[in-house]
DNA sequence: ACTGGCTCCTGAGGGC
DNA sequence: TGCCCTCAGGAGCCAG
């Protein structure tokens, strides 16, 4: 399941097989994602010649000169660069040739992903222009955290998942920092102090940075722009450990649901 | 303005 | 071995 660090590693391994080097063919094999693939996505790419591969919160944008391709990998989304003449795999909806030979493969077994193309600046596209600050960025502050936060009542985890508040912070990750900074998941985001929401924004980047550095955590199906998985995984405190115990005080860890969504956290050593 | 619940989809895993 | 059921989840959308 991509989160941001995913999304990154995924970014950088295919940014250098796709720059300077022109789309050749393009084809939508099944274009029923989340949203249906433009129809006119083909035309768009055809003869083009990617320029830069960026990511903005978990979205790729496969930069051109007149305009932009922006992916979603969803929940179970990933693009593998195929070097060979390796037949396509069950799922495989969107690939790319390239000058060269190289093909972009999008898979996704579940299709919650998207491809969409916008001819204006990214950064104007309506999945893009309400996304809060990016977590590794400067204007991702405490302080920042704190002031939005007032009078807010929903529990600390969602409102960090909320990606006006910040983005790139999924369930996996929300659970992690919340754990290293000793903040209970269901504790309301109005009610955490100044002092405390800065020690979640360096737990936040101290995770996001370590999972990049280790290319992204491998829960079921995540595989790199290579196949290959990532190896964050071992390093978890909480996530998928519910029952085990706790690294601090041993206790149990505590699995519940929250919002729809598994939940574990140290009932002791998070208040 | 907030908040919580629903929704899309497939594959994994458990129970029998 | 195989079938059926439940669950997992990103994030936009909608109702209250």
């Amino acid at each position: 399941m991509p989160e941001l660090p995913e999304v990154e590693t995924t970014r950088r391994g295919i940014e250098p097989h796709l720059t300077g080097r022109a789309v050749t063919e393009a084809r939508v094999l099944n274009g029923s994602l989340r949203w249906p693939v433009p129809e006119d996505l083909p035309d768009k790419l055809i003869s083009q010649i990617p320029r830069a591969v960026e990511r903005r919160a978990k979205y790729l944008l496969i930069r051109f000169d007149h305009g932009t391709a922006i992916v979603h990998l969803g929940m179970s989304g990933s693009l593998r660069v195929i070097t060979d003449d390796s037949p396509l795999m069950k799922h495989d909806h969107i690939e790319l040739t390239l000058e060269g030979g190289q093909r972009l493969r999008y898979n996704d077994p579940r299709r919650f992903g998207s491809w969409h193309w916008t001819d204006a600046p990214p950064e104007h596209h309506a999945l893009l222009a309400p996304l809060g600050p990016e977590p590794l960025s400067p204007d991702f502050t405490g302080d920042g955290l704190y002031h939005r936060s007032r009078g807010r009542r929903m529990p600390i985890k969602a409102f960090i998942m909320d990606s006006r508040t910040v983005v790139g912070v999924g369930n996996i990750y929300a659970c992690e920092a919340l754990f290293m900074a000793g903040i209970h998941p269901q504790r309301a985001a109005g009610r955490v102090s100044q002092e405390r929401y800065r020690r979640l924004v360096s737990a936040i980047r101290d995770i996001l940075s370590a999972a990049i550095l280790d290319g992204g955590t491998t829960l079921r199906d995540f595989v790199n722009s290579e196949g290959k998985p990532g190896y964050f995984a071992q390093s978890l405190s909480v996530y998928g450990r519910g029952g085990e115990p706790c690294h601090h005080c041993g206790r149990p860890l505590r699995d519940r649901r929250l919002g729809q969504r598994a939940t574990v956290y140290c009932p002791r050593c998070q208040r």
